[in-house]
DNA sequence: TGTTATTCGTTGCGTAAGCAACTCATCTAA
DNA sequence: TTAGATGAGTTGCTTACGCAACGAATAACA
């Protein structure tokens, strides 16, 4: 048994438990303040949703890469969304394997029922956390993302 | 459409889908390192066994607290593992309602060939990170972690 | 131009996850 | 001591996910 003082040394644990853990927690929060009913989607939703109210008109196939899932999975989840009338796909008429994906004015509005619910719970969760301190943290985050990610991202 | 300077700024993507892709690229990249065949193990168990790697004896239902996750799904992690020999499942003689978790030599020694890779997974995601950067970043996710816990960590 | 190789999205299949109901053991209180 | 409450773990059910195979459209090359 390691003794807790050695425990923020543990690499495996310090980031790769915290960061799944945390991402956890928030979305688990964020669903305990949002209705459910409203929104009429579900917590694994969210990430498509999320991607597509900062540039829609993207393919899934860019979803599922930005997301980090199988292509079958966000394609499954579009269809979803398609059924609720939250999003459209235009088969894009430059090449015909890609459709495109569109919010409605559904589904852009869709931002004002969650985000502020996102906001309250990020809130809570650095909740005497000093903002410089969180900003180094989301930088480092980012950059983690960037390495691992063959800096393929931005 | 939102500009690429305002997504730092974007609560949800910041933190929530930061640690998601994080959590999610970290566990991708050890399990890419790591033989699949010798281990015997799948990466959805390596968190019950990071858990037990630093205290052994506890009950299911503490793992699945810890890790937030549905006992059910602990029960059936820790019943592949007992069936390949990892750990074992002691009846608690104090209360016979507690099974305790207990690695065995087996389970003990697969940390010599999983957290290498691990090791060598965070410091290729850490790089050119400034150690004092790194560390703050880890003090505020066990910050965020308490919070969003209801400090029942540590 | 025609043939081969990619690429995108879909579908089928097997597995893993969460929820809820259940059993069994233990604890509590009359 | 006995009836009800509590808590741990299991099982059944439904759904979500990833992998692999497939079809359609395009790209690359001779």
């Amino acid at each position: 048994m390691i003794h807790k003082e050695e425990k923020i040394q543990y690499p495996f644990k310090s980031l790769v438990f915290l960061t799944n853990r945390v991402a956890r927690l928030l979305t688990q929060r964020i669903w305990q303040r949002v209705d459910a009913e409203e929104v009429e989607i579900l917590p694994q939703h969210m990430g498509v949703l999320s991607d597509l109210w900062q540039q829609d008109g993207v393919r899934q196939q860019d979803l599922a890469v930005a997301l980090i899932k199988d292509k079958a999975t966000i394609a499954r989840t579009i269809q979803f969304l398609e059924q609720k009338n939250i999003l459209v796909r235009v088969a894009d008429q430059q090449d015909k394997r890609n459709k495109r994906i569109y919010l409605t004015h559904k589904g852009k509005s869709l931002q004002e029922k969650l985000i502020p619910h996102a906001a309250d719970t990020v809130e809570e969760a650095t909740a005497e956390i000093a903002p410089e301190d969180l900003k180094i943290c989301i930088q480092v985050l980012n950059r983690i993302y960037k390495n691992l990610n063959g800096f393929k991202c931005n």
